[in-house]
RNA sequence: CGGGGCGUGGCUCAGCCUGGUAGAGCACCGCGUUCGGGACGCGGGGGUCGGAGGUUCAAAUCCUCUCGCCCCGACCA
């Protein structure tokens, strides 16, 4: 076996702070500061400091090797990219100011890399000619540059941040989503073996495109994203994503002893929202129908959703079939109804009406009048207007899962991996094309995979940490051991320790030694901060019996430990939940 | 991009309203005591108060501009 890594606490560049700096939000965050893992350079730009690299080399290092042995190979992509790339893809336009921009001397354009379709795409176009020279996967594990609105919680969300991106060239749609599954299977694996707690769920392929996608979710309270999961079945999908079955006529939120009347207008003088229409005229919020305007490639279009519910604007853009949806501003709402915003309704409007299943069940409905300060009661639906309906409405806590049935429950996740399947989108767009079995030619259909590594990492602390610091899975941990030496001034303390960190480094682990002349107090608050798995503490007091002072980061107590067993005992711990090859 | 807030020693912050010689805790250096859960005493080093301009006898403090950072919002009428 070879030797571990060895390091003394006092020649390590380990700055650890007591207080957190105060644009610290979240945990993740706090500790990796705190920690000494990482330093704010800018907003959302970071430096790694030793402890923090480690880290982030132990996520990489079960990326790769998970990636190679499942048949993807690596490369390195530059991080400066052309805008031709970028203008043939047709992205230039499109990705915005995320894309941070730049000009060399001569004043071409450029932009840091965001991700690598363009240049992977071109990449390959250039060498393969053939489906024979097919499949392909390539991987890179690289830094990325998004310009982001608000970057925040550290390596959660920084603007410059590590990445790891794959991308794979098929010559037919079985063979991609074979391939998609097999990137499934290898995401699994890998975060499995980072010790995660974590769910693969359906998904949005928003910016990047493509036919289908998972995201991969790390399970913490403290998530950026809602996913649903169903109680009793696998189904698992994002909130931005959840189905919701077509639901049995007359299961409707009404009560069914609403007599049919004429609709009625009613003066609703400054009630705009949902709950001021609700609470003046008494009607419950589910009678309501609320209707909002969008505008889209399509022109102007109404969505109809029950007042107690919320619109999913991705279910909306599919139902409408348009690449661009926005909620329409004063005027195109004025435009459309002849009212200012607030007052819209189904009834008498000119434009496309699209509505979710809940609305046709409303009986006694309360809409807008398309009049200023008006709405209109006893409003039926299929009387009063004609919509297209179906599933338009956001998941909640409690609805039917759609594929058994049985109550969804709402997680919070971190988004820490996701896989698409692309299709032909961007070779297409960019004339990729390789010659098939009857000499035609054809764009690759292709799928891409990330991996975001840091966030990988604060995503492990955010799921795995207390009050005192940080609880690293055994497979991501800095070290395995943390040596603590009680008093550097008693020379039989010094004598064993030395002896037990030679030992387990001879022995293959990678010892973090507390040589500091520090008093014990500190070095354990340190110790509970940084979080390695084993700590193991040695003094004269436990000396005396031949022994010395074995604890687990995760659990509560300690227990003495003969020191001739120590390495036994070492290995027992560390042995649980051990990664293959790890 | 809109709104709000903050920039004072390496870190966390007070001082600003009401202008008058720049402070505390932590960290750091020295000496001593202490030594198994962030010790104590004594001594010490370190800050053009983000930057520029203005008002004033006098500006960290008031005014203007600027830069940086943080928070909220930018979809639910």
């Amino acid at each position: 076996m070879p030797k571990g890594y060895a390091m003394r606490l006092t020649r390590m560049f380990l700055p650890t702070l007591k207080e957190s700096p105060a644009d610290a939000e979240v945990i993740s965050h706090r500790l990796m500061t705190r920690s000494g893992m990482i330093r704010k350079v800018a907003a959302g730009i970071y430096n790694l400091l030793p402890m923090g690299l480690r880290v982030i080399r132990n996520v990489e290092r079960i990326v790769r090797e998970e990636m190679t042995r499942s048949g993807a190979q690596e490369v390195s992509m530059p991080f400066v990219l052309p805008a031709e790339l970028w203008k043939e893809s047709g992205r230039w336009d499109v990705y915005g100011s995320e894309l941070l921009r730049v000009q060399d001397r001569h004043g071409r354009d450029f932009c840091l890399g965001p991700t690598h379709e363009e240049v992977v795409t071109d990449m390959v176009r250039r060498e393969v000619r053939s489906y024979r020279q097919l499949p392909l996967n390539l991987f890179q594990i690289q830094t990325k540059f998004r310009d982001e609105i608000r970057p925040r919680f550290g390596l959660m969300r920084g603007r410059e941040f590590v990445m790891k991106d794959a991308y794979s060239f098929h010559s037919t749609d079985e063979c991609a989503e074979r391939e998609y599954r097999n990137m499934y299977d290898t995401y699994m694996r890998i975060f499995e073996r980072c010790g995660l707690l974590f769910r693969a769920v359906e998904a949005e392929t928003g910016q990047i495109g493509g036919s289908f996608s998972h995201e991969f979710m790390v399970l913490a309270s403290t998530g950026e994203d809602a996913i649903a999961g169903c109680s009793s079945c696998p189904y698992a999908a994002n909130t931005e994503r959840a189905e919701i079955g077509e639901p049995v006529a007359g299961m409707g939120p009404s009560p069914p002893d609403v007599k049919e009347k004429a609709i009625e207008e009613v003066r609703t003088p400054g009630m705009k929202s949902v709950e001021e229409v609700s609470a003046f005229l008494k009607v419950p919020p589910a009678r309501l129908i609320k209707t909002l305007i969008y505008s889209t490639d399509k022109g102007p279009v109404a969505a109809l959703v029950a007042g107690d519910c919320e619109i999913n604007e991705a279910k909306l853009k599919r139902a409408v079939g348009t690449e661009t949806l926005a909620l329409a501003d004063e005027k195109a709402v004025g435009g459309a109804t002849g009212a200012p915003m607030g007052f819209a309704g189904p009834v008498g409007l000119r434009i496309p009406l699209y509505a979710d299943w809940a609305v046709r069940d409303i009986s006694g409905g309360v809409a807008g009048a398309n009049s200023a300060d008006a709405h209109i009661i006893n409003v039926a639906p299929g009387r009063d207007f004609k919509a297209r309906y179906g599933d338009l409405r956001a998941i909640r806590e409690g609805d039917p899962c759609p594929r058994c049935g049985s109550p969804i429950e709402i997680k919070r996740g971190i988004e820490v991996g996701h896989i698409f399947k692309l299709g032909a989108k961007y070779s297409a767009a960019m004339n990729s094309t390789f010659l098939d079995e009857n000499g035609g030619a054809r764009p690759f259909i292709m799928g891409c995979y990330g991996i975001g590594i840091g966030r990988t990492a604060a995503a492990a602390i955010e799921q795995n940490h207390d009050a005192e610091g940080i609880i690293w899975p055994r497979p991501l941990a800095p070290f395995d051991c943390h040596l603590v030496p009680v008093n550097v001034n008693d020379s039989e303390t010094v004598k064993a320790s030395e002896a037990v960190y030679s030992s387990l480094v001879e022995k293959g682990y990678d010892v973090l030694y507390d040589d500091r002349d520090e008093r014990a107090g500190v070095k354990f608050k340190d110790a509970d901060l940084i979080g390695v798995p084993v700590r193991i503490t040695v003094s004269s007091k436990t000396l005396k019996e031949g022994a010395v002072e074995v604890k687990e980061r995760k659990a509560e107590g300690a227990r003495l430990v003969k020191t001739e067993c120590l390495a036994e005992e070492v290995k027992k711990i560390l042995a649980v939940k051990c990664a293959p090859g790890g």
